[in-house]
DNA sequence: TTGTAAGCGTTATCAG
DNA sequence: CTGATAACGCTTACAA
């Protein structure tokens, strides 16, 4: 493999030169940039960029961070800040964190020794403390969730307005015995959707009992168990605000008859039947704007910027929530607006 | 930020003994071990994996490179080789191709400019002859696409007898008019299920009408395009074989009845009304060869290495193929067999 | 316009 | 067991 010192050996000419070159420098005069040129082309000459970052200190990678790549909306946020940085020539190095939060130090740890010029990262675990000496070096940028037990950026979404929302929505179909599905509490976006969830059921007057909530429905078998539960009680519940796409898409196969609103839209929510109506988030704009935070902050490094940035969420209305099946409520109800030319308003069976 | 020599120069040794430790070398003294550990705990030393790359030259890391991200299929590809990589502790540096085939070099360059330990490719291009001379330096391994101009490992998919077979599963069922949809021949995996699907036809004893064969079905304005077309025939087509997911899912909203086998499974497939009968890949199990590959051929550099290995895809039998509606052919055909539970085998409205 | 010298933080070599 | 010294390929000063 050629290196800077073979082309500048070949073209007569001292490596600096050929750096020179190779950096676009004006103070080289023509004839001699030709030869290097020449040179590099005849030599197959790459720069490696490896030598280039750890000279300069520069490394022009950003890293990225979050639970899982496979789910759409993580890897919206992925695509959405490869696609930023790909703009300032930069790249991108993902990893995955997983499920273990007990693993994610060491994950974004070894991250962080590679260099990079500044990090995205959509946590799991609850204490993001160890990134503090860190964030003195290099800019560090939250997304979809906060960071805990460390002041840094973060572009999050309204979760609780969203739940809220979601919940109201419900409420409004007629529903007073309306079910939360969730994965863990210890997740800080679905403890704001619960909340949200709580105080929406408060503000309608309605109880929030413990039994309408069900955790741990991110699997098929959990959440056909949640369902049983909630469709079992004394006064069963008539509707669920599911607060993630992996427990609605966990939910979907159950095919009873139920009303839903779910945060956070997904591939062929509109095409499902019923078609899911959902509370929309918009992972694309999230990690954009983190990654211009990142680079704002690279090239503005005494600016003050705002630290935190709550994105809203707005309600698309699909077919999937009705009035409940209680035949009094049903005659008086009205039917559900639907956004979805092709919907009948008939079936019901998520 | 402390470096080795700082850490050195605190425990009063040298920097190569400082390295000694780091690298667990059993060549030092346990005492000596003891205060460099100090030392290093008390000046929050972090090794920079970027000087160390740089020097040794082996950088640990695996580049990945897909067309896009946020497509499932790609994701799992994506995942496994992060999973793999992990288990070496290694790390993974991902990039999206994106649609433009001209861009492919050059973001596949930068990548390799950054000296990875060997690179994972799904390439959209036609030609990756411009990676011989990398692939002298570092393995590359291809999955999903073989290469182009260029031989090297690939771990593909057999999207011919796939093809071929999903055409049949169509033809058994009774139908002689079949669309293929997809979205261009110069994508290798397209052109080969085209192929599939055309050699079905013929065994079958049918015309592979060119009026059948809709390209370009990405969108959903497109695919409502196409089977306007394909509807609108002198003998209009009753059935689809989707060559992938994406004009598959362009396909659903359109609320069609007619008969459909896509290539490549996909979150939700089997939830959808009618539900999918696909030909599933293993898109996980591409991708956790391909890593092993890579690893393989880092640890044996002179072992030989069978070049190509093509994994079977298989029928997913599900709701979306029936007997074409001409009623004569209704009363004799068999209903098909269904492997979701829920199916009342009614609907049929994709 | 071009070159020289030094060094980024680590590891390899070889000597002690 | 430990250390001095030289590199890895490039960029940054500073000269010329």
């Amino acid at each position: 493999m050629a290196t800077m010192r073979d082309v500048a050996a070949a073209a007569g000419v001292s490596s600096k030169t050929v750096s020179r070159v190779l950096n676009s420098d004006p103070h080289v005069h023509p004839s001699t940039r030709a030869r290097v040129e020449a040179m590099m082309r005849e030599l197959d000459y790459v720069p490696n960029s490896l030598a280039t970052t750890f000279r300069s200190g520069r490394s022009s990678v950003i890293g990225v961070a979050v639970p899982d790549i496979v789910d759409p909306f993580f890897a919206s946020i992925v695509r959405a800040v490869e696609h930023v940085a790909l703009a300032r020539d930069m790249s991108t190095l993902v990893t995955s964190l997983g499920e273990d939060p007990t693993r994610e130090r060491l994950i974004l740890e070894s991250m962080l020794r590679g260099q990079p010029s500044g990090i995205v990262v959509a946590p799991i675990s609850g204490d993001q403390s160890f990134l503090a000496a860190w964030s003195l070096r290099l800019p560090i940028v939250f997304v979809d969730r906060p960071p805990l037990g460390l002041s840094a950026d973060s572009f999050t979404q309204d979760n609780f307005a969203g739940a809220f929302t979601a919940t109201m929505h419900l409420v409004e179909h007629g529903h007073d015995r309306i079910g939360f599905l969730g994965d863990t509490v210890t997740v800080p976006t679905t403890a704001a959707r619960l909340h949200g969830y709580r105080s929406a059921l408060q503000a309608a007057g309605l109880s929030a009992d413990d039994e309408l909530i069900a955790m741990g429905a991110g699997t098929r078998a959990s959440a056909a168990c949640a369902l049983q539960t909630l469709r079992g009680l004394a006064r069963p519940a008539t509707a669920v605000f599911s607060s993630n796409a992996r427990c609605t898409m966990a939910l979907l196969p159950l095919a009873d008859p139920m009303s839903i609103v779910t945060f956070g839209d997904f591939p062929l929510a509109d095409v499902l039947r019923p078609s899911l109506t959902v509370m929309a988030q918009d992972p694309a704009e999230l990690g954009r704007l983190a990654a211009h935070r990142i680079l704002d902050r690279l090239d503005h490094p005494n600016r003050r910027f705002r630290r935190s940035t709550v994105l809203p969420v707005h309600l698309v209305e699909r077919e999937s929530c009705v009035v409940p099946e209680d035949p009094a409520d049903r005659a008086s109800g009205p039917p559900p607006t639907a956004t979805r030319s092709q919907t009948d308003g008939a079936s019901l069976l998520v």
